[in-house]
DNA sequence: ACCTGGGCTTGACCTGGGTTAAGGCGGCGG
DNA sequence: CCGCCGCCTTAACCCAGGTCAAGCCCAGGT
């Protein structure tokens, strides 16, 4: 077993026999990404998916409008892939780039679909995550109507504190749904009041 | 075989063997709510879901500062529940209340257990399910990223045309993220514009 | 017909965040 | 060592939306 801790991790979310992992670790392929290299782009067929071994990404959409907004952060142990894209098998609308050198194992689509019909384990595995997902997103959405820039800010830290100094002020402006501008105003005004 | 109508719905989103879903509508029970009456509220335990037959519900986010939001409106063929408390085994922290006279079709999350584990299709389903819910939420969090109020609720009329008439202005307010008032002056500068 | 109340609008005023543009500053290549 | 570039900050100005408060309209009840 080559990755027995993402093995572990997967376990937790679904009973996993450690057969059914050793067929997904052969279909599994690594890859490795330099700083700002794109795991996908906008275009891209949402054929893939992928675990961040190592490394940091964001998940970015770009308007048609131009702006480019941040969907997510997903660093190690995460899965990284165009996912509404691929579920309506549409081509991503999405770009996902790594902000470090970064390390990921490569699942194809369809190989993982081969694997669900081989064991319903992968079925139920998919199903967490679509749940897990889910909430996510969820929970985001509850932050966009009740909280403020800054209460989001202060809660972005509080829920993701392992990206501290890893991805640049701008981002996580546009992860907020602010410009970098009135995030840096914001930051200012926080300082001051703690005098 | 009851509900007709539901079993086709269902049997698009996932296969679904007439005799499973016969053992559905055994379990399943119907309920009626009046006018303001709630299927939840806040602090109940979140095991049990419904499909809504007939009427509108509004799910309601009632934050820990008082204020109200707007997570969902709920119509004919449409799921009503807890659904990330369920997940997640917490309690309620939504209340779905009736927006007129309604009609559903009630599941007790363990009875759904049951099924679940009598046949495949079932968790297929819930698969679908969360899949198609967390399409939704992914879509709503790009609009909160990427969209003024008035471009969402253009939007928001757009996607639910059969709510017209059926819901009060200042729970689309509290659906976009705004209040009552900045949607009556959007409202109005609209109108202004058209001449 | 009258009152009442709920839901919507309007106005005055305030504030948070957008926009634009001008620096500041640290790192890196020449 | 200098100059450039990327990233962040600051300032001036504007506008969307929040807040508070008054008023309107209409449906229902008496």
């Amino acid at each position: 077993m080559r990755f027995p801790k993402l093995f572990e991790r997967l376990a937790t979310l679904a009973p996993l026999p450690p057969e059914e992992w050793a067929k997904a670790e052969a279909v599994a392929k690594e890859q490795s990404l330099a700083k700002r290299e794109f795991f996908m782009r906008p275009g891209d067929a949402a054929d893939r998916f992928a675990v961040v071994l190592r490394g940091v990404f964001r998940g970015v959409r770009v308007s048609p409008r131009g702006g480019e907004s941040i969907k997510a952060f997903r660093a190690e142990g995460e899965l990284i892939g165009a996912y509404a894209e691929m579920l309506q098998r549409l081509p991503s609308m999405t770009a996902i780039e790594a902000l470090e050198p970064s390390h990921v194992l490569v699942f194809q689509t369809q190989d993982f679909q081969q694997l669900e019909q081989g064991h319903v384990c992968w079925e139920r595995l998919a199903r967490r995550v679509a749940e897990q997902h889910f909430i996510l997103k969820e929970r985001r959405e509850q932050e966009f109507l009740e909280l403020s820039a800054e209460e989001r800010l202060v809660k972005f830290w509080e829920e993701h504190p392992h990206l501290k100094g890893r991805i640049p002020q701008r981002d996580v402006a546009a992860y907020l749904g602010i410009t970098e501008v009135a995030l840096s105003r914001i930051m200012s005004r926080r300082r001051k009041r703690a005098e």
